[in-house]
DNA sequence: TGACATAAGTATCGCGCGGCTACTAAATCG
DNA sequence: CGATTTAGTAGCCGCGCGATACTTATGTCA
């Protein structure tokens, strides 16, 4: 399943006569146990190969900004991510391992399931105790975090880092995972079953203890009629 | 309290040597009558004198991309924004008037009361019937006036728009505009009310008909301690 | 085989918020 | 004085969300 990936994936492996200014950064977010982690590559310096830094590269030429973040997003973990999304544009004086003047961040997911081996060049850190990082990544990261929780309430992306069916328990707990902090289960199912999202199938899985559980499936219904209220209580 | 203008704001007014090749748009917005209009200028190329595109120049060295931004909005409005932020990079094949490889969107907003004459090389556009713009600024004015909208439940946008002292109607007036929709005047107060945001002064505006209303004053005291629940809704 | 543990799923209560209608309050206009 | 206009409030209602407690269905183990 993994591509052929190239020796450093930090490095930028092309070799452009006139290269553009500009980086493309990823943020690569997965599930891990029950906590969420984020990709991080070796420095290209042979001499700094202690210091982490995130997956980047140059647009190529007549390259979309999607394009490169998906090839730098396969360089690093071997996959597609299953979503991704743009951050915005960094440019401020802070250091970034490719003197950069302009980098991009893009945020996005890979299953869990699509991990394979831990290489040399590469390692998942969480995002509660990231590696030092220079400091522009450093802001992307933030940044990239933000994004995708604000992103969630949009963008099925819980979903996206599911296999086709699951069970409630496992939906409820990825997105635990991915916001950071416990849900109510009552709570998220009732909203799940206000909202016309899933269907449950004939399926239920039975492992070891427990009740079984039954297996539901991604299926969206409803258009998106709902006007969220202006609210002040978040200034 | 206007700048000096360039003679023409669209056209890049620097020269340098080795220009990076990205521009900065801001989409500035103000509110106009109860409509929120958007500033175009008129193209530089001489002989397209009809056409209309947004504010934009390219990044001077070692200017950071906010500040460019605020130079364009100066430039092109005469005044500083009173909020702004970026809204992300948008690098296309679609066309840009300057040909830019990369282009990255700020949005802002400016006063109607910091608004002088019109002149011959800017208008102001209702967002509902913008005028034809160059492909990739088309896209970049939705996503700022998306951007906006979204970003008022977590700056107060509407406030930076409104004098420091201001009624309720005002208020929930400057809301609707920016929003576009109409708000419902008890259920805005009570909101208003819960989060600690504004306190009444003792100056009433008493204009022609109708019972006087009381000047209040931006003071939010609360802290964000509230935690939005999860919302599938729209998914 | 029955008690216990474990996990899935449901029932019910209460509170607060958001939308609505209707009402009161204070000014101007005729 | 009465009509009009704008500001501001009161109360109802429904729903969403959190919390607690309960039921259901399996495996484990004495």
């Amino acid at each position: 399943m993994r591509d052929r990936v190239p020796a450093s994936p930090a490095l930028p492996s092309r070799a452009t006569s006139r290269r553009p200014p500009h980086s493309i950064d990823v943020i690569l977010f997965t599930p891990r146990g029950t906590q969420l982690a984020a990709l991080c590559v070796r420095a290209a310096d042979p001499q700094a190969r202690e210091r982490w830094q995130l997956p980047t590269d140059w647009v190529a030429e007549d390259e979309t900004l999607d394009a490169t973040a998906r090839r730098v997003a396969r360089a690093a973990a071997g996959v597609d991510p299953t979503w991704m999304e743009q951050v915005g544009a960094f440019a401020d004086a802070r250091r970034h391992p490719t003197d950069a003047v302009l980098s991009v961040a893009f945020v996005a997911v890979v299953p869990a399931t699509a991990l394979d081996e831990q290489t040399t060049d590469s390692a998942w850190f969480s995002v509660g105790e990231p590696p030092q990082l220079p400091p522009r990544q450093r802001a992307m990261l933030d940044a990239a975090l933000e994004a995708m929780r604000t992103r969630m309430d949009y963008a099925p992306i819980a979903f996206k880092l599911l296999p086709p069916m699951f069970t409630l328990s496992e939906l409820q707990q990825m997105y635990e995972i991915l916001l950071g902090r416990r849900l109510h289960k009552a709570s998220f199912r009732r909203a799940l079953q206000g909202a016309v999202l899933v269907e449950p199938t004939d399926e239920w899985r039975s492992e070891g203890r427990g009740r079984p559980a039954q297996y539901y499936r991604f299926a969206p219904r409803k258009r998106r009629t709902s006007r969220r209220p202006v609210r002040f209580d978040l200034l």
